[in-house]
Parts: C-alpha cells; sequence; structure tokens
DNA sequence: CGTATGACCGAAAAAATAATTTAGTCATTT
DNA sequence: AAATGACTAAATTATTTTTTCGGTCATACG
C-alpha cells in the first residue's frame, strides 16, 4: 500500500494556506509540496474550495473541542478564560491561519478568506457569548449584554495578538495575558 | 468687501472631505461647493494636500483643546475618562472626518488618509498614555504598560463605535460608555 | 484494470495600453 | 489686484492583450 495520499495532500495545502493564503496557493503548488500529481488531489477533493473547507472544518473542530473541554471544567468564568486564551496562544497553525486569512481580507479581500474568518470568528464569539450568559446566570459576571460582551472581549485579543505588531515590537504571551486579564477580571483601577 | 473666501473654502472641503473622503473629493468640487473659482484656493492653499493638512490641524486643535480641559479638571480618572468619551461621542465632525479616512484606508489605502488617521490616532494614544501614567503615579490605577493599556482603550472604542456596526444595529452613546466603563473600571465579575 | 498523472482547455487574473480625469498653472477678466 | 476657468501634464481609470491557474481527461503505470 501506498502513503497515505490524502493526508499528505491535506497537510501540504495547510501548510500552503498558512503560508499564502487562500489565493497565492495554488493546486501545483500543493501538488508539488505533497509530491504527488495535480490530478490525484481531485481524487480527495472535488474543488480547490472543497479542500480549504476541509482544512477550515478541523481547525474549527480543533478549536471547537478545545473551548468544550475549557468549558466542561468546573472552575470560574475568569479561570476558563484564562485557560481558553492559553490553548489559543499556544495552538499557533490555526491561529496563524486565522491571521493569514485575516491579513489577506485586508489586503485582498479574497471572499473565501472572508469566509474563512467569519467562521473561525463566530464560533469563538458564540462560545464567549455562552459563557459570559452562563456566568451572568450564576452571579459571576455584573448583568450586561452578553454579545457585545463577547465582542469586546475578541477585539481586545486580536488587536493585542496582532494589530499591536503593526507599530511596536510583539508582546509576549504572558503580557497579552496579563493585560486582557487586567481589563477582564477586575478592571484597571485599584 | 467680499465674503471671507478662505472659511469658505475650508468649510466646503472639510463637508467634501468627510463626505467622500481625500481621494474623492476634487478641488473643483470644493470649488463648486464654496461657490468660487478654481484658481481661487490656490491663492489660499499651495496644493490639495495642504488644504487638507490644515482641516487635520484644525480637528487636532479641537481634540487637544478638549483633551487638555477634561485633563486640567480636578477629578478621578475614570471620571476624566468619562468626560473624554463623552466629548468624543459629541464631536460628531471631527469623529466622522476620523471615520470616513479610516474607511478609505480600508478600501483603497490612500496615503494621505493613512497619515491623518494615524496623526489623530497618535495624538489620542498620547493623551490616554499621559493620563494612565499620571494615574498610576497617583495610586489611582494599577501598574502597568500605559502604552499598552492606551493601546487597548482606543481598540475597545473603535471597536464599539465603528466595528461593531458592520455586523449589527449601532450601538446608542449610552451603552458605549456603559460597555467601556464595564470593562476599565471595575471589570465585568461581580 | 484501476489509480495516478501531467499536458491541455477555458476562464479568470495580471500586464500592457488607451482613454479619461484631475491637480495645478496662468493668461484673461472683473 | 484679486478672481477665474480654459489649459496641460500627470495620474487614474477603462479597455485590450497576455499570462496564469483551476479543473478535466486521455495516457501511463503498477
Amino acid at each position: 500500500m501506498s502513503i497515505d495520499r490524502k493526508s499528505l495532500i491535506l497537510l501540504a495545502a495547510t501548510k500552503s494556506f498558512v503560508q499564502f493564503g487562500y489565493k497565492a496557493t495554488t493546486m501545483e503548488q500543493v501538488s508539488k509540496i505533497a509530491n504527488v500529481g495535480k490530478g490525484t488531489i481531485y481524487t480527495f477533493f472535488k474543488t480547490k474550495e472543497e479542500l480549504f473547507e476541509e482544512i477550515l472544518d478541523k481547525a474549527t473542530q480543533e478549536l471547537t473541542s478545545v473551548m468544550n473541554r475549557i468549558a466542561a471544567e468546573d472552575n470560574t468564568f475568569i479561570h476558563k478564560l484564562f485557560n481558553l486564551l492559553d490553548s489559543i496562544l499556544e495552538f499557533r497553525s490555526d491561529h496563524e491561519l486565522f491571521v493569514k486569512l485575516a491579513q489577506e481580507v485586508r489586503d485582498i479581500g479574497t471572499v473565501q478568506a472572508l469566509e474563512g474568518v467569519k467562521r473561525m470568528e463566530d464560533y469563538a464569539l458564540d462560545f464567549l457569548r455562552q459563557q459570559i450568559e452562563r456566568a451572568i446566570s450564576s452571579g459571576e459576571v455584573k448583568p450586561c449584554d452578553s454579545s457585545v460582551a463577547a465582542f469586546m472581549i475578541l477585539r481586545l485579543y486580536l488587536a493585542l495578538t496582532t494589530e499591536w505588531n503593526k507599530a511596536h515590537e510583539p508582546l509576549d504571551e504572558a503580557r497579552i495575558k496579563e493585560h486582557m486579564m487586567l481589563f477582564i477580571s477586575n478592571g484597571i483601577l485599584k
């Protein structure tokens, strides 16, 4: 039996999407990296979009599984949030795919990249919203619009992990977490 | 004596920059709105950029004067911040110019618009940073990197006033302030 | 035979070129 | 002397030509 060609292709495509984005990844390039003929890709995936979808599915599945594991923990809201940030910051590959796609949306507005970003964002937002909702019910968090609060937390996270780097030295993980917690948990006031 | 042509031109140009952005504003259009000949503009401003600069100067001056007035108040950090948000949210014209230019940067990346946005942002960031620094010294605010904190507050503000509207009904001023304060002053935890 | 392959095709993107618009000037008017 | 709008060169946009790339399929290979 020959080596598992499908995995080979998925791996190669993931690498390429992370490095070059959706548009700049060509099927020939993927076939070269995977060491298969171009036609072989089409025995496993109908189109480039389908290949992209499957990689996106995998990424959101990983994200969902991380989030569900953390949500199931018997822990305070703030510790869950802490763990969530840890996990995401650790998850380099998915995070980098997200960042690359977001950049592609900014630069050339590729529609597939936009949909990918939206999908990952919507997952994260919905998870955050649910957790906040629950924490409000349990009295852990002040009553507030959970959608808005989730949105703010995500924007804050993205601001620190990607936007900050445009004009400054990147912040290390510890400082990102530190500052996120400063704002979210008790505010910056003494 | 004829009516003050320079003010007329500045007013017309401001209107046009706010409505159409830097690039889509033509000198002929400005002259039409101001009811003067095109050549007349060039008796007061050497170039389109200089005209833009002067309007930008005026906007940042207004912003600076608001910020200085608020900074001078004998008040707690959080109340100053509160007042600052109020003032900015009130300051529709400057705020709208900023928003329009930011949109133009996103959409077509006009270099003059980018510089305008940067200039206004840098003013706001520096002011915030100073205030935070001072509040840390006086023990009002927890020790933290004031640059990062200022950046976070500004991103949060922009997220709520502009980004939120891309996928949701705009938030009214009261809710924007409420949610900003929720995060900044005491955190969302009970 | 069935799976893998790369030359091949049409469609889509990029580059090149033509046409239009606009910032800035200046001879004329008021 | 100040204001103006027709004019020009440069930049922007529309159009055409060229190249690239997603997807197919006849052939090769195991």
